[in-house]
DNA sequence: CACACGATTACCGATGAACGGTAAGAGCAG
DNA sequence: CTGCTCTTACCGTTCATCGGTAATCGTGTG
């Protein structure tokens, strides 16, 4: 696929070049971006030229290299998550008005849970949620409100896997998860205490789509010690009820989504 | 730069490709992807191919091409806009709860406005701003205070240039231009009526980084015909200051910005 | 001041993936 | 059936990619 000696397209080296750039990671030499991202030193300046040139690279003031905002630009304009975001924000705002701890909207992506949109205030705690973060699906509320709501087959290959137990009330047994799955289904919404940090609490509520599928998880995380914590459900209800209604949903609820309680 | 008879980097296709899809056109087929970029057929498929393998770009059930979701993530985990994007974020909030037209946030990017964020509602008039559009310099509120207080070595190369007259109201002589710069400058805000579209209004105020210098513009648009229209200033003026505290702005105002009138 | 160390740039020969033409298959409309 | 478009498959040529080595620049250190 390539002339590289690891038979790897350039697209594929791009890729591992701009995933070497996070949050933690924002700027680095040139040199350090071969190091991390394991290319060739000559490799790596060469196709980092290329990349400066179109500006999806920028250099600054140090020399050290970032991602430029033209990348950002492209990424975002056709993308389907900004439409989803917009559609979103005012009625996340709404309920972190409420919650006053911190919202996030996430969608599944390669098996895991990926946050589009996050909102958090000064009284935000522990909270390992970032825009455009990707946390396990089967230890997030989200990720379960997800995948209680994905295909069959889906599940079936999910749940075929071996999972990860981070704290003692992580289910990783694949019988357990289906009777969870089935009674998040049931009520409408999931409530996880603790599940990778021990702390915070995550309550999560389907996003319906046109075609009446679940397109994403709107949540909130709360400390966990708060006396009844699903007290925060009918405002997520409400919201996300908001949030199909202005992506399209016009299908009535098919006993999924109910009030509960 | 590439084995193309064009003599063109993948890179720089790579661009092109993505370049092809916005928000008027967010999927199509490879052969009308092709058709818009100008590449060979067969060229388009093959990096596709690669690009589909990435999962920077996705194929959606009918068969349409369009961005990834993977594409978005890996741009916004290290991007700068994002960081700006989140500190502006509640100070916005606040403007557009006042105002109740279209709040917008734009950076200098290539010689153009472009916008990293914007809130609108129901009300919201004719606002031709996009998140991640574009629009030019000398014809918008932001881009004049963006302009104001860049580099004068930067002012004069942009002024070299001939400027497109969108309306009767747009300033194109660099004369005029730079006299309007210094009253930006000195009451702390620019404010445009019609300049691209005559029904509407553009207000804006310089956003401060850590160095003091300035790194975006917070602005609204309001209907042209609106009365005293910069009765709007104090409220971004006020939302300004906070963006660029958040963003480690301590310097004291310099007589830039400065309570006008 | 000399030295060491890292980052960056420059050079270069061999390799093979990229290139893009042609053509066949698939799907659809008239 | 016929024409049309989209898609996939095949293939010979070519030149950019690859990645080594080495010189240059910059900075901090004994």
């Amino acid at each position: 696929m390539a002339n590289s000696t690891s038979g790897e397209s350039i697209i594929g080296r791009f890729v591992r070049i701009v995933s070497a750039f996070d949050d933690r990671h924002p700027a680095m030499s040139v040199a350090e971006l071969g190091r991390r991202t394991g290319l060739p030193v000559t490799t790596t300046y060469r196709i980092v030229k290329d990349l400066l040139f179109e500006r999806l690279l920028e250099r600054e003031p140090g020399g050290e290299i970032r991602l430029g905002t033209r990348m950002w630009e492209l990424a975002s304009r056709g993308s389907r998550t900004l439409g989803l975001r917009e559609a979103a924000l005012p009625f996340m705002e709404d309920v972190q008005a409420v919650v006053q701890h911190s919202t996030t909207l996430g969608i599944l992506d390669s098996d895991e849970v990926l946050y589009i949109e996050r909102l958090a205030s000064d009284r935000t705690i522990v909270d390992i949620t970032k825009i455009a973060g990707r946390l396990p699906v089967h230890a997030t509320s989200s990720g379960l409100v997800l995948l209680a709501h994905s295909p069959a087959s889906y599940q079936d290959s999910f749940l075929a896997r071996p999972l990860t137990k981070f704290t003692e009330t992580t289910l990783t047994e694949p019988a357990a998860l289906r009777r969870h799955l089935a009674e998040i289904r049931q009520r409408g919404f999931a409530a996880m205490p603790g599940v990778i940090v021990p702390e915070s609490s995550g309550i999560a509520v389907p996003v319906f789509g046109q075609d009446n599928t679940v397109v994403a998880a709107l949540s909130v995380v709360v400390p966990r010690h708060e006396e009844n914590a699903s007290a925060r459900v009918p405002v997520l209800l409400a919201a996300a009820r908001g949030i199909s209604r202005a992506l399209g949903w016009r299908g009535e609820l098919k006993g999924t989504l109910r009030q509960s309680h």
